[in-house]
DNA sequence: TGTACATCAGTGAACGCGCGTTCACTGATGTAC
DNA sequence: TGTACATCAGTGAACGCGCGTTCACTGATGTAC
């Protein structure tokens, strides 16, 4: 019962009982308030009250932290997405639920950007590590892409996802998503109210829907 | 004569002639290899050959220094579109015109965010500085959103651009341009080889292309 | 043409900061017998 | 139910690093007379 942690980062314990955890949650703390470069193995070990070594125990130093706050941060967008999406009752007609799936996770996911941009950065951060994963595996289990990928589909089988554009919708759709959080965050946007930027969301989602309907223009013969 | 600053950052006189270029100049080639984060003022000024206290004769501190790379990075970008704009003669009819300038300054986009991702890293970085500039004013002087502009003016001139989706249209672009290079340079994309880098920037465009030429849906009654 | 002097553009040493990481250590826990 | 002992999970001090910035300074330049 002594060895409770308690919220104030004062253990009254020797050993702290879930540290990993704990160390977690303070990182993904100063990642909601400062980005990916908040993430600061001193500054976390401090917040939950233990020695910067102790975290050493529990992680195999600043890159696997950030790591772990990073997959937090993707989980926690996933999240933001899903409930987007259950927020709404399915509609009867299969393209216009395809329609209303797309654009909820698409909401899910600028709401997530706008009300925690630093968990947002950090989401999409790199992380220097000496063993190397590629970019594209992380991805693939990832929740928000594979939302995106099903969201897809589902548009390709309404009739509203010109087939040609399949392959490379993924790309098209992530590229306009991530860029406009950007703008939104970090860019020329930032100093826009909200009214401004649920209208440069709309437009953009809507831009983007109306194009991967049409059929793509023919290459240009070489 | 003797007072010319030689390139390999040994000058022969005591005074340099021209430090505020010299140091620019360091720190760009800083950005180009390592982002933003690598624009650090002692390293420029150990490049150039000169004590680190001698650039604040020059810059107000290490933000002034790097919000010059950040212009010079805007300008080159700038640079790109308009050789990519040049590269190829003017189309007789005006809606053909307008669709190749429109794709080519895209082009000059994405060439530039490839060839030198660091240098693109740069010219869309944050600047903590004293006196905050909005963002949107800078962008205003800068030639990257002014040919942006002009393009899409073009496409809305031809009837390529449909007039409901004008406003936006800035932000709508920005955001997939912006989002692509993104996931080229540092994100999921970066892995995969030029042939599927070409494609999923034409297919960025493309859709885009597609999408801003049909009008909006109607906004759902509320 | 010469000279005194203000001004400009550098130097070199040092400061404080905070970081990630390592070292030898000690207190707490749990398990074999 | 006890006890020896291995193991686990912490501590605290220190290291080296590189940064931006400041200080008192000195060498070079140019201008008034």
């Amino acid at each position: 019962m002594e060895d409770v942690p308690s919220k104030s980062g004062i253990r009254s314990s020797y050993h702290h009982g879930n540290l990993t955890e704990a160390l977690t949650e303070a990182a993904i703390a100063l990642a909601r308030g400062g980005g990916p470069d908040a993430v600061v193995l001193r500054e976390a070990a401090r917040k939950v009250g233990v020695s910067p070594t102790a975290a050493y125990r529990h992680f195999a130093g600043h890159s696997d932290l950030k790591e772990a706050v990073k997959h937090a941060c993707q989980d926690l967008l996933g999240g933001s997405m899903r409930a987007a999406l259950a927020a709404e009752p399915e509609l009867p007609d299969p393209a216009a639920e395809a329609c209303r799936r797309f654009r909820a996770i698409g909401l899910g996911y600028f709401t997530f950007a706008r009300a925690q941009p630093g968990l947002y950065l950090t989401a999409f951060c790199r992380i220097d590590r000496d063993d190397p994963h590629t970019a594209l595996e992380e991805l693939d289990h990832a929740e928000p892409y594979a939302l995106l990928t099903g969201a897809l589909d589902d548009l390709l089988a309404a009739g509203l996802l010109h087939p040609a554009r399949r392959p490379l919708a993924e790309a098209v759709v992530w590229s306009a998503a991530h860029g406009l959080a950007m703008l939104m965050i970090d860019g020329p946007l930032a100093q826009f109210g909200p009214e401004i930027l649920d209208a440069a969301i709309a437009a953009t989602m809507d831009t983007i829907l109306a194009g991967l309907t049409q059929p793509p223009s023919e290459d240009p013969p070489t």
